[in-house]
DNA sequence: CACTTGACCTGTCCGC
DNA sequence: TGCGGACAGGTCAAGT
């Protein structure tokens, strides 16, 4: 799930749902994926929601951030008087709102709430100093730039053309693999890269330093467009996502390879293959991708 | 150092 | 139906 579109669907939704809330207790009810001293957050009020890639960051009024990370399944869903009447949750809130799989509850002001459900565990967050938010030992501050997909809310450190040329002729692995690390590029996982390849005509296990010049270009903006893609879609809600709201994506019903072994390629036809590449699924057309 | 594998967890799906 | 195995969008640690 959570790749940048899906996270930046959440920050969105966040912003208007948390913001001005002023956090009143944590009931942490599985606290192993819970670092830090929930005390310095609670009576703080939120200001801010940030992302950082895939990661969320949660701007309180003291000198405290909550960095919060999904991992593939997460879920922050809202209730409270910011939400609009009618809204429905959707099946993939598995267990419910306070079940099984709730393991963190904000108790807000206004009677609101932010539950952090987790079926897989693998998810985190944490309370940090704001000031250490980008410390080289935190995970905000190992990522590699970020393709820009906002331009009136660009990522402190963007991926630009001549960034994205240098990473790739830095690296002999397959170029699949170089899009997915967090640490080169960061923000795009194994959905988008497998879409961005198909789209710039690249074959995901070529060496990263052989691209050539045109098909470097064509990548970043194959990158750019497939992630924008998926934000207008609301994000992929194939296993787990949904946003704070409840509801869920629409990307997945609209990938271009990623998932579609054996269908038809969407553009010369031929059946979509899969081989794994990393230990990761990966699709690709054997005829339009080279 | 680069690269691979396994671990973290639970649920679902597929084949027998 | 039941059961075992493979697999799932992310990262991290350990091993080769």
């Amino acid at each position: 799930m959570p790749e940048l579109p899906e996270v930046e669907s959440i920050k969105l939704q966040l912003k208007k749902f948390i913001v001005g809330h002023k956090i009143l207790n944590i009931e942490i009810r599985y606290g192993k994926k819970f670092e830090g001293e929930k005390g310095k957050v609670e009576g703080a009020k939120i200001q801010d929601v940030r992302r950082f890639a895939k990661a969320l960051v949660i701007d309180l009024s003291n000198s405290y951030s909550i960095v919060i990370h999904v991992k593939l399944t997460g879920q922050l869903i809202y209730e409270g008087p910011n939400l609009k009447k009618g809204h429905q949750l959707s099946k993939k809130v598995i267990g419910g709102l306070g079940g099984k799989h709730t393991h963190i509850i904000f108790h807000l002001d206004k009677g609101g709430k932010l539950y952090f459900n987790d079926v897989r565990k693998f998810g985190w967050m944490k309370v940090i100093q704001k000031s250490k938010l980008k410390n080289q030992t935190e995970f905000i501050g190992k990522l590699g730039p970020e393709p820009l997909i906002n331009a009136n809310d660009p990522p402190e450190n963007p991926l630009t053309l001549d960034k994205f040329r240098e990473i790739l002729s830095k690296s002999s692995q397959a170029i699949k693999i170089v899009l997915m690390d967090q640490e080169k590029i960061s923000g795009v996982g194994n959905i988008y890269a497998n879409d961005a390849l198909w789209l710039a005509g690249i074959k995901p296990v070529r060496k990263a330093k052989d691209l050539r010049e045109d098909e470097v270009k064509k990548l970043f903006k194959s990158i750019i467009d497939v992630l924008k893609e998926g934000i207008k879609r609301g994000g992929a809600s194939e296993l787990a996502f949904v946003t704070p709201d409840g509801s869920e994506g629409k990307y997945q019903d609209f990938t271009l390879v990623y998932g579609r072994e054996g269908e038809s390629c969407k553009n010369c036809k031929t059946a979509i293959r899969k081989i794994k590449i990393g230990g990761r699924g990966t699709y690709f057309c054997p005829n339009c991708q080279s």
